[in-house]
DNA sequence: CTTTATACCCAATTTTCTTATGCATATCAT
DNA sequence: ATGATATGCATAAGAAAATTGGGTATAAAG
């Protein structure tokens, strides 16, 4: 996933919203949204999307459907209800964080609160 | 760390970037700030703290200075030359990443790239 | 006929955090 | 006095989430 260490909690996230936005989409179809909306900057690995996907679909968040394009296989991800709702639930919580986040490393704000 | 796993990349760039304000910290006075300035929404463990602190610490960005304070041991850290490189590195990174992260997430944009 | 792209998957390992624990002193409330 | 809370350091077992490096298979391009 690029030089990047900062994903690990973000991932779910990432899935979810894309498929919010798209009504289904298949594995290999997501790591190349992510490259093009960040122009190459983020790749999301095989190794760590699938057992992601698997994990969502485990806990109800996805479904999918398995079709046959070109003699290959698709597996299609859709967002279940609960998958819906965790979608808000889990944007809610990253932008909660990266407010967070800002507060701490903002330079404007750190040496002000002495 | 709150209920929070998002924070998993993060801990040294914040690290770093507090040491970078205050001259000098330790360890307890850094959980005490990053609750202080994320009103309790996170709360840095010391079983994730401590051994962040030496692994940045063994990689020669921070050195230690031990004092007694009251019959207590206090470990002030401070940045090293490399540690303050760090810290830019860190940064911009972390700045980076955010910036893809709401390239992908923001739903001004995703929709409109079918 | 080998590389690149498409498309799925798993397993070993590593990194990073959580949870729980231990030690020690000081202060505050009951 | 004694038990809870605060200060202050630290480690260890386990879980979670990634990386790395494989494996399978089809199709197009060179």
């Amino acid at each position: 996933m690029s030089n990047n260490n900062l994903i690990k909690g973000s991932l779910q996230t990432i899935i979810l919203k894309l498929l919010e936005g798209n009504e289904r989409m298949y594995g290999y179809q997501i790591t190349q949204r992510v490259k093009e909306l960040t122009a190459g900057e983020i790749k999301i690995t095989e190794g760590a999307l699938y057992p992601a996907l698997h994990k969502l679909e485990a806990e109800g968040m996805l479904t999918t459907e398995t079709e046959q394009v070109d003699n290959r296989v698709r597996k299609y991800y859709s967002l279940t209800k609960d998958g819906q709702q965790e979608v808000c639930t889990k944007m809610t919580e990253l932008q909660s964080f990266v407010g967070n986040l800002q507060r701490i490393l903002d330079p404007e704000w750190n040496p002000g609160l002495a």
